[in-house]
DNA sequence: GAAAATATTTACGCATCTGATATGTCGACC
DNA sequence: GGTCGACATATCAGATGCGTAAATATTTTC
């Protein structure tokens, strides 16, 4: 349970310390509760020990390139990331924007830009709607932060591909995800027009899933717009 | 002949031709469907009409400052806005990001660079979408966000054009929806002559949803202008 | 490297949706 | 009362979209 304190939490990964030391204060100035860790091993175990509402990113970390650790972090959480780095190229930009950042800042920047994308990315985290962790509706329960998912007690195996489709549903439990929405969070904006990438994944779903997978019970599909997994 | 069009369309504000051609061109080979305005008063009136996913504006418009369109717009939408400027001080980056814009680029900017901040704007405002907006008038019961109606309780089941139609409408209640606004929405601006799509369609809603279709209280006609759902 | 698991391609049956055409209704206007 | 224009409804054949099954390719695992 997560205490609420009124200083918005951010979790600062940056291996300088003078300059993590620079942004941590500029964050305190602004109102802001700054942690900080300075490898991505830390990083890990600060984040969800913390679970801050934002999380700006020095891409060059000492263990490993950040965005790995964006791209597993996408898998959970929907915390937005802002990413600092010394690469200009645009290419280090689009990879990581495609990874899941929100924001990628390229250094030298100025406080104040770097204060006003952090205010833009927490405004719109507050937009988003809190979201349950664990759906558990007559026999199946899917547990977002786990990554488990058991019908009538016993556990399910999932495939890759099953599991982030599940799991893209269970995160709206009763609302419709797009067959766009679906296809560009598991395969990729590039991958637009193969619905039929889906029709047959939710099939092995429902095979695993559903009592009768003719009538599914969870797994519905709503023709013409997408999937929707039942609400309880 | 269908086309139910599923590129997500975007707003292009840019007075300068060969940029806005350049924008719209690399927007539409990446899969999206641009519409252009030069100046703010077009802006104002397409954006409404067309109802993008995304705009994308330059700051420098003859007929006004940039700034105040996002201002005016975060009144009534939330659609992502990402500011493109020659403009790089830091000031009016800050200025922008609080007035609303969902990101800055400087001029000059890499295309790839544009589109994938357009990704990543679209991404987050998927997601976004999925938050709960409900149209609720008598035992009618339409949830914007999951994407469902009901009536007295009962779910009822809409094809795809009736779903857009639908939602058309209830995205603003008691206002009237022009035959051009539903039909560049649900078909495409290439329909703007077949009303009579609307009144078979429109029949098939009622039919639904209405106890005497004939005598509409959620579906009303607005002769020689459009449709309207009875405001709450 | 071989075997197993997973993903993609291809094909087809079936139900549903769509838009053309035709006809029916209502009110305005002369 | 009749005509006209705008809107509503009925019917129906063709198009489209969904689900499934099987064959093939790819990746993972040991």
């Amino acid at each position: 349970m997560k205490i609420l304190s009124e200083r918005p939490s951010i979790l600062v990964v940056e291996d300088d310390r003078e300059i993590s030391r620079f942004i941590s204060s500029s964050l305190s100035a602004a109102g802001y509760l700054p942690y900080v860790a300075a490898n991505l091993v830390d990083a890990r175990k600060l984040f969800w020990e913390v679970r801050p509402e934002l999380a700006i990113l020095d891409l060059g970390m000492p263990d490993g390139d950040g965005k790995d650790w964006i791209a597993e972090l996408r898998q959970r959480s929907d915390v937005p990331v802002l990413v600092l780095s010394a690469r200009q190229s645009e290419k280090e930009k689009v990879a990581c924007l495609d990874c899941g950042a929100d924001d990628y800042l390229a250094k030298p920047f100025g406080v104040e830009e770097m204060l006003a994308r952090v205010r833009t990315a927490l405004r719109r985290a507050a937009m988003m709607s809190l979201r349950d962790h664990v759906y558990d509706v007559s026999g199946l329960r899917i547990d977002l932060a786990a990554g488990t998912v058991t019908l009538n007690g016993k556990l399910v195996k999932l495939t890759p591909i099953e599991y982030k489709l599940l799991m893209m549903l269970a995160q709206h439990p009763g609302k419709v995800i797009t067959y766009r929405q679906l296809l560009t969070s598991v395969w990729g904006a590039e991958y637009l027009d193969e619905t039929h990438y889906l029709r047959i994944h939710m099939g092995r779903l429902r095979a695993k899933l559903e009592a009768v997978p003719a009538e599914p019970r969870f797994l519905l599909t709503d023709p013409g717009i997408g999937y929707r997994i039942a609400a309880s």
